[in-house]
DNA sequence: TCTTGTGACTTTCGATTTGCAAGTATCTAT
DNA sequence: ATAGATACTTGCAAATCGAAAGTCACAAGA
């Protein structure tokens, strides 16, 4: 069976740019806050919840199901009775590791008072 | 004379990430597109204008504003009679370098239909 | 069985942000 | 005097955000 992924529509694109087109998928405030908690293992919607930036429910909603509809990530039932869902990264999730290290590198050596708290398997 | 950069106090902060807190100065749709228009050596208000992506004028001036802000970039007048504005990288703008490079890569090998047109001095 | 609790969302709705269009200000050139 | 260029600012409707409350499925305890 083909996966069913949303891919860009060449014709839909702001431009050809792979930066415009990469922003137009995790160019947000949450989004890659939530791929960073997948980094660190996290996988379920109240981890991602419980997060300290505290993601309100329904932009974390939308943003898993963006992540999905673009093959960033997958969701699968972990359990039945009762269905609970696990989130994980796709391979081209984990290929957003090396910008969350760069954008992780830069916070830490550009903004006073940051700390990474969380280790990420990048 | 000291430099008057605003700085993100750490009270405000959602979190002591740096990938929040980088998110909070350059997580957006736009801002990161000024950044690649600077570096493929663009640095006036028509030019980031003239860009493919057509960004609003208000959301220009406002993101150039904000950069301006946290010293990410400067402005300076580079003619009088009539006045016109030049903006540049700081240091601070330019370590964005590699986080803009690992986007383009990634946009690249993930977003079918793209392709860079522009090259980056990163 | 009734009630409480947990996980995963969805809905509501006021506040904020976006983005298109038009307007302003300064100065040069014709 | 009028037009054109650059660099913005303003107005306003539409889209998005975000805080809080509600929904749904199921489990476990009283």
């Amino acid at each position: 069976m083909k996966n069913k992924t949303k891919a860009i529509r060449i014709g839909d694109m702001r431009s050809p740019c792979p930066i415009a087109n990469t922003l137009d998928i995790i160019g947000d405030k949450w989004t890659l806050l939530v791929i960073r908690d997948l980094f660190a293992g996290k996988s379920t919607y109240s981890e991602f919840s419980s997060s300290p930036e505290s993601i309100p429910t329904n932009i974390l909603a939308n943003r898993l199901k963006r992540l999905a509809e673009y093959d960033v990530i997958h969701k699968t039932p972990y359990q039945q009775r009762p269905v609970r869902y696990a989130y994980q990264l796709t391979a081209k999730g984990r290929s957003l590791g090396p910008l969350l290290l760069a954008m992780a590198e830069w916070g830490k050596k550009n903004i006073a008072g940051t700390e990474a708290r969380m280790k990420l398997d990048l």
